[in-house]
DNA sequence: AAATAATGCATAAGAAAATTAGGTATATAA
DNA sequence: TTATATACCTAATTTTCTTATGCATTATTT
């Protein structure tokens, strides 16, 4: 698990990277493709998560639709035109701001 | 300049490593330091950097040493042992950090 | 000479984003 | 039947940063 420092100010990214890969998901759904996807490093907690969603939702950035499971509900989040948008200057913008930080700390990248 | 969001919880890992790879800086050569490296993409506010400088001192992190250049003051800031090992940990968690992040953004590292 | 910008420190009010902790409810495994 | 997993949600608090302000000295521009 890395420190909550550093994952502060990636949650909306993470969740319109996801959201642009995959139709469509729910919060419950996203903690645990994130959690799978990083070997357990990155927990997104549904006390930021939820928040953080019906904030973009109001944005115009994602859109819903419930759908009823048994006897329980599932909130699908999916991206609008919009938020396609924003996800790829998202993802453009932390691509770019790793590489600034990769000089600033000497970081040497990885080679596959 | 990148979003204040991507920004946060970076500071004290930039601090850290300005001060393992130079003696000892004042605070106001760190911001301009910061600007010149990065192109001017990343600029410490002051509000920000003065407050977190006091706390990683009273941490032990850092250790101060007052200048008198003319008439005016300078502070000038360490890091202590105890804050090398920190700053070790810091960037390499930083490090492991945007791997984890590349494999979930879809990011490609950028062959130098 | 006067005004502005740059240097250099500092704090304080407020905003933003997360954590922590709680709540509701169903289904399933031990 | 008790815990764990699924699935949603909110509220109080904490952390961290922004914005604004203040003070003082020195350099530069007009």
């Amino acid at each position: 698990m890395y420190s909550s420092e550093l994952i502060k100010g990636t949650l909306k990214t993470i969740v319109l990277k996801l959201l642009s890969k995959q139709e469509k998901m729910y919060g419950y759904e996203m903690t645990q493709h994130v959690k799978e996807l990083t070997g357990g490093k990155i927990q997104l907690t549904e006390g930021a998560l939820y928040p953080t969603l019906h904030a973009m939702e109001k944005q115009g950035i994602l859109s819903t639709e419930v759908e009823n499971v048994g006897n329980r509900i599932r909130k699908y989040y999916r991206v609008t035109p919009t938020g396609r948008q924003v996800a790829e200057n998202k993802v453009n913008e932390f691509s770019a701001f790793m590489e600034t930080m990769m000089v600033l700390l000497d970081i040497q990248p990885k080679m596959g």
